[in-house]
DNA sequence: GGCTAAGCGAGACGGTACGTCTAGTCTTGGG
DNA sequence: CCCAAGACTAGACGTACCGTCTCGCTTAGCC
């Protein structure tokens, strides 16, 4: 509220620019991919002055971390389901989806670079890590309430048991992050987050 | 059988200069970090021709991951313990130890370097994951034969849950790989793991 | 007729401006010299947006040919002297004087910047040449009319042989721009120009 | 001789390198002229990496300044004549002959660019300038000895009203640098500078 | 002992991207 | 229509690093 109260005065900056430079942006790095990436290409295809990039963003990381993000969208939200625990399964399947589609390569490439570039590291764990986390948070919340889910574990650990398991296979690529795989964890994380009383119930959804 | 049999002639690649190389490359890059290090500062450093160093390695990331995998040794090997299970544990307990020393940095840096750098990606899966998940894997199926972990799991997807939530923390910064961490993850992995059977009846699990 | 009579409709240019950009420009030139001189920099110091420079001149060359006239003055007369030969002298001198003092490097580099530049070229030319130009041959011809100098000279040949050595010291640095030098020119120049006749018989000149 | 006795180590820079950026500058320069010219281009004209050009030369004016030196060569020396004073002529006229050609314009520019550049004003004093007027200075001695010239004339303000308006006229454009012009100097100097006991033969060779 | 092959340190090479800089133009809101 | 502010396009600049290459030299095995 106050930061930009104070009228900027001169030139106001150009909306077009910074939206050809994100459009640009994206369709370089699915062109050439990260590393070929060259700003003064991103400059050269949005029709704008190297300088206008830079005034706006650090490096090329920060732009293609915009870009992707105005891309996918904050959150990705899911449709609600009856039970907590196949909202989590289908929230799983989402993101190891999204992984195996051409954005994968790109959240490879952003996670890969923000181990070289703090700023972009907390970008990452910001504005895309976090959200998700919460969604994930809410709903195994949700599952707890419900009763289909033990009301004594560590959320944020099981969250990382969860997914920490698809970021693995992408970065790592011991095997494929396929939907096969992804139930596999869930059941198997599952197995030891699920309430006594309710888990022959639970278990035999999948595999009846 | 040809290759190293037939004495090579010519003037043999001299060790000194080998080993001057990986010391200098270690030196580096803990004074620089990764991206900074330059191929010309290791060959300054270590007094060598660039021309000595691209005659043995394709390029700087795999200097470094071969200055890495000679200082950290081959594969950590563990104290046998009575139980399996702990033998698990401090294995894992092992690993995050060294991701939180100066080796985490470097790990971290080569597996992001890793996401743009296939031949990295490769020897990265097998010389220092894979050896690793191999120890895990024989721990896991010793804990099955002793009975302490259910016959049915998937040993694959168990590591994963295991150890991945190390390598994400490692990366993605939403908390400390702590032991307390650690001890937390074994814990709720195990809960669904674990057999139900205490443990008395676990040499007949094999012949249902 | 019909520009400055028909009064300019809307805003009138602020001489405040103008005087603000002119001052500004000479301090900065002053301070960091012609090359590091930024158009910016003028207008950050005057106080005034770059588009009121540009409105009034078309580069920092302009700008600074402006600020000097309007410093140095039209012409710097000079006062009258009983011997027309002395009046050269007097004025030779007085130019060496300006190009020794802050304002040589000022000659200097206009005159440099002009040789790619041909509208200040120009500018330089009829602003700042010619009119001691005119000054030097009506001081030249005052001598020939009083016998002091041959009547078939070539005025501007002489004035270029008077003057023209003084700009390629400026220039060139073979030496300095003494007095010394400046006297010993005017002699051994005035030495070819001057009349056989102990100017007794100068009158006579006209009518052979 | 004590500078490279000492063999420098390493790869000896490339000849054929040096020439084809010389040869390229001086293509471009002629072409573009010298403000436009840009050293990314005589690089690609050249076939050559930017650095091999910046590691040779700090600017692009010290590169036009060896090209063009490289092409005029060292002196342009002068065929005898009888007379020294027609071998001054002589010289003046080729002199000025160069001014009126392409080189011509080299020169302004580099005498242009010498007055914001000390490094370049001392190369084109030391490189072009002074070889020149030391051909000058032995020619006017020569003069003196034949008793041509008066003895007690000082050589050095001598080749200055002889030289200077030359390059007066190059810059300035007051005229153009004919060779009516430059015999018109050379006329009224020698007016000065020659022997009395001799001008009467002197003065009748130009307007028998 | 001479020959040939390969390795050695040094450092120049062509190439490419970087991020900075300046110029000159354009777009605001306000006078 | 002018003003200050500041964003805009365009493009040169000089730096840095990469991975290759060319020197003269050294070190080995083989003839």
């Amino acid at each position: 509220m106050s930061v930009q109260t104070a009228k900027r005065r001169g030139r106001p900056r150009s909306d077009q620019a910074h939206q050809a430079i994100l459009t640009a942006a994206l369709e370089e790095v699915f062109a050439v991919g990260f590393r070929a990436l060259g700003i003064d290409a991103i400059a050269a295809k949005a029709g704008v002055g190297k300088a206008t990039i830079y005034r706006r963003w650090p490096n090329k990381a920060a732009v293609v971390m915009d870009a992707f993000l105005a891309e996918v969208g904050p959150g990705t939200g899911f449709p609600p389901a009856p039970r907590s625990l196949d909202r989590i399964r289908m929230q799983m399947e989402a993101q190891s989806k999204a992984f195996r589609s051409k954005y994968g390569m790109l959240i490879k490439s952003l996670l890969g670079e923000a181990q070289f570039d703090p700023e972009l590291a907390e970008a990452f764990r910001e504005r895309w890590i976090m959200p998700r986390r919460r969604l994930a948070r809410e709903v195994i919340e949700e599952g707890i309430r419900q009763g289909d889910l033990r009301d004594d574990i560590d959320i944020e650990d099981a969250i990382d048991m969860l997914y920490a398991p698809i970021y693995y296979r992408l970065q790592i690529a011991t095997g494929p992050v396929s939907e096969k795989y992804v139930d596999g964890i869930f059941g198997q994380v599952m197995a030891g987050l699920r309430s006594r009383e309710k888990s022959s119930t639970a278990r035999s959804k999948r595999q009846p």
